[in-house]
DNA sequence: CTGTTAGCGCTTTCAA
DNA sequence: TTGAAAGCGCTAACAG
């Protein structure tokens, strides 16, 4: 059907001559008399000769192979990591395993297993929300496959982490509204077991204590998920209330767009009435009306760095023990959802 | 450093028997004793035997491996293509990589030899804008390497294909805008050597003929790409017409949303003055205000249709020669941003 | 029922 | 400067 492609017996055969000396022509060994070298490589060319990766593989006991772990593909934010680990892999000879864990912990370990079935070189993993041990995590790490986390940490889990400081954007956004004159801030949290959903809550929290603000129970939302619809929900309760708060903080763009959707239908003045504030700063959030003020994450970066991380541990096995604990810094955009009139 | 997984021979050295014994025994071969196969099972899962992968891709001339090369990743259509193709071949021992090119087409051929030199064993693409010509392509498949392509055509090349129908899309959408009214609608048109856009383009003009309505060139508005800030441009040559057009029907959401945030910026009143209607239905397309009407793909089965197209051909490498060419129906979904008033 | 052998394509000693 | 041989881990044909 197809010609199976040129291998060094084949070119070894035509020129009458050892494989081992093709071998050697083909990779500048110094041992080879300039003529069979030119010879050689002609040949090849000619063949069109690819040297057979399996084989090489399979003596090198590598794949050059890198297995990313996300809790899902189609969100703005991973993607972008994604792409900033795809941009420092690629013209490394690596290439890039991608799943989805779709935030299942059940998922996560069956992925798992399958990466070290295919023996990939290294992990680059975001845990689901659900993850709370480590041991399908080390159970690679003791077979020798490095794994870099990005984005959420799993506590109690030893390894390379890239972060960003989820507190510390959170304490900007609501220490920037309390300086914008809101008093009565409600926050719209997520699922607690995610470590980004208490850092920011704490950093809401403290914001709050820091401005001798109370905190009022009643204006912490929380919700199941991370879409518009979980913002709509959160907005609809917030409508019942007996007095409205005068600014949202939402764990992220998603849910920030649905509540400013709900409330805007309401008929409520944004940011007048209730400011609004996202997490994440998605691309289209500065075309909704008003503009969405958010807190930036460095995503690109952050794939960028936990890439390197990895390659470097790679590359450089010696490399000693001690782990790289990295804190991405978020930064608060402004725009006019969160700009009253004074 | 970290004791080597262990391997069909060291099963036979601990049990002292041979190892094609071993391999028998791991493989319900009929041939072999019921004791022997117990003991050897036994001791496999003692040791935590692997089969090893490289190996065993070496021996087969296969990788198990698809490749997939979107032109970006972090938008929610290529996505979520990607998720229905990962949904595919979850649970069939092939793993996928999965590449960007970015809209280069000096990157796709680079990304294609690379997936030539890996070996994949097929290969979904969907090819950037500026590829017009095939040979890259069909150099894989004289390896023998099948392709599938999605999303996006590239005529001229053989091969299975799935595609939505773009033109039916745009027919249905202008065809409503006609039905509700509107007479002067202007169409955003992204770069015409993308065939998706030729054919969006054409529906609009058709969709005009049938009603007797005449073009004007006046209101086709090309524009170099596909986001927001594309649309934004678009609607401020918009704003500079005499006489304004009664509705828009953009390339997709994205530059849609970017028209829309000018548009009324500018105070126009949408729908009443102006419908907008955008293409894909992104999820967060319905929480503007008001919320965008939008010609919805199937994209999700897009990426399942392609890879159990590729898995097919992969299973039964006897197929018929013929190709198969798939084309999917987009749906219309109204929404706010183009119910007028009456 | 089990062992021996050859081979997938390549690199790398060891000899010549 | 070149060739022969071993081995990476596994399967399968062929003998026993």
């Amino acid at each position: 059907m197809y010609k199976s492609p040129a291998t060094l017996s084949d070119i070894a055969r035509q020129l009458n001559i050892s494989i081992s000396t093709v071998s050697r022509a083909l990779h500048d060994h110094p041992a080879i008399s300039k003529n069979t070298k030119t010879k050689v490589i002609q040949l090849a060319k000619k063949l069109n000769y690819q040297p057979n990766m399996l084989a090489l593989n399979l003596l090198n006991k590598k794949t050059n192979t890198i297995g990313i772990i996300v809790p899902e593909i189609t969100s703005y934010y991973f993607s972008s990591v994604i792409h900033g680990i795809q941009d420092l892999f690629s013209n490394t000879g690596y290439h890039l395993i991608i799943s989805q864990s779709e935030e299942s912990f059940k998922k996560e370990k069956s992925i798992l297993e399958a990466m070290a079935k295919i023996r990939v070189d290294g992990l680059l993993i975001s845990p689901t929300s659900k993850t709370k041990s480590s041991g399908h995590f080390n159970k690679l790490i003791n077979d020798g496959i490095p794994i870099v986390l990005f984005d959420r940490d799993c506590p109690g889990f030893s390894a390379d982490k890239v972060l960003v400081d989820d507190y510390d954007g959170a304490f900007q956004a609501v220490e920037y509204l309390i300086r914008t004159g809101c008093r009565r801030i409600a926050h719209i949290s997520a699922p607690p077991n995610l470590s980004i959903s208490m850092h920011r809550l704490n950093g809401y929290l403290d914001a709050l204590k820091k401005h001798q603000i109370s905190m009022d129970e009643k204006l912490i939302f929380k919700v199941s998920g991370f879409t518009p619809e979980h913002g709509v929900k959160a907005a609809k309760q917030m409508l019942e209330m007996a007095e409205l708060p005068d600014a949202v903080f939402a764990f992220n763009d998603g849910i920030a767009i649905g509540a400013m959707y709900v409330l805007k239908g309401a008929g409520i003045q944004i940011p007048n009435q209730i400011s609004v504030v996202g997490f994440d700063d998605e691309p289209h959030s500065s075309y909704f009306i008003p503009p969405l003020t958010s807190v930036w994450q460095p995503v690109y970066d952050m794939g960028l760095l936990s890439a390197r991380i990895l390659l470097s541990k790679l590359t450089d096995k010696s490399q000693k023990e001690s782990f790289r604990d990295e804190m991405l810094k978020p930064e608060l955009i402004v725009r006019e959802s969160s700009k009253k009139l004074l």
